[in-house]
DNA sequence: TCGGGCAATTCACATTCACGAAACAGGCGC
DNA sequence: GCGCCTGTTTCGTGAATGTGAATTGCCCGA
């Protein structure tokens, strides 16, 4: 995950969709325009021009904190109503209400792809191309990396359905997160 | 309740002071020095010279932070009893509940940069960087230093899981206190 | 209905490499 | 000198990935 930027005040609904899905991003802001009004922690805003170092220092800020954002809403989904799906970090952490599980890079690649297309259909090749970038791997590699990777998320109560010389869907198993 | 301000870095016991009472701050980098780096939402930075707008918008920002900071603590304290994390102090002792162990320097500087981010993966370069400031250990000092670090903690019920090629992750694993 | 054929699952290795752990040695303060 | 902290060497173990082959299961045509 990494931090969205865009313009501000021209790229507004945009910064409320991004508000809404909880996502970090960083506001630059238009000359001569006045600076956002927030008390967002996953939002801050820098002014052009701007020294690489302090802009790259805004960009690590922001990441830091989603960073303890997530792990607290993690926390919190296990206390009480918050149903966040499965996400999956940068380190290959995949985590789902209280539990988490860290993946290999190959299987990290592949449940990327999944979670992009959380409960839709995806297909053979398409995983083929997120797990092995550059590379075709031998028909059988995918599918053993499949057979490992529903292993390891089984306890999340993560399931891999097959649809037969289609693809693959990713779905939440647990009734308890719809 | 106002926002301090202070120069970063000449002032930077004070900012500890502040952050350790959960003040809202305002760092004034002071020429050529780099920004702080934290992922404290009561803090931000400036810096100068700097248009006035802005400088309020920054102030303002942390002040709203600050209210609903206020607000939610206030909410999670009269919800539950307050379960403090794992604190450790300047002179290297690690406490948590009831426990406590003292630790030595390198290993309280990697337990600070992995109490920094605890429940999230910190790299080995990360924990290299915290661990020896200014030197490059062995490929073994950190497995043997995070080794000996393991054992000491956990008697608290401190755990270090490992995240293959990826780096390491604190956690509590005392069940009664999530 | 039966069997061929294909898709998918699963197991059984082999290889490589990251990490864990023990043992040892130097240094420093009490 | 003794004990603790630290760094280094060395070896073992397990994880990650790839590959081949045996097995299962489904669809479809004879």
């Amino acid at each position: 995950m990494d931090v969205a930027l865009l313009r501000w005040p021209s790229e507004q609904p945009r910064r409320a969709q991004l508000s809404h899905a909880g996502l970090p991003r960083l506001l630059v802001v238009e000359p001569e325009a006045a600076p956002p009004l927030s008390a967002d922690e996953l939002e801050d805003w820098v002014r052009v021009p701007i020294d690489e170092v302090d802009f790259e220092a805004r960009v690590a800020g922001l990441r830091r904190r989603y960073d303890t954002h997530l792990t607290r809403s993690a926390a919190a989904a296990s206390g009480v109503d918050l149903c966040p799906g499965p996400v999956l970090d940068a380190d290959g952490v995949l985590r789902l209400g209280a539990g988490w599980v860290c993946l290999p890079p190959v299987e990290a690649r592949l449940a990327a792809a999944l979670l992009d297309r959380l409960g839709v259909v995806v297909s053979r090749e398409a995983l083929s191309r997120a797990g092995w970038p550059g590379k075709v791997p031998a028909r059988n590699s995918l599918d053993v990396h499949v057979l490992r990777l529903r292993r390891r998320i089984s306890p999340l109560s993560l399931v891999i359905h097959t649809v037969r010389s289609r693809g693959y869907v990713l779905e939440v198993s647990d009734p308890s997160c719809p």
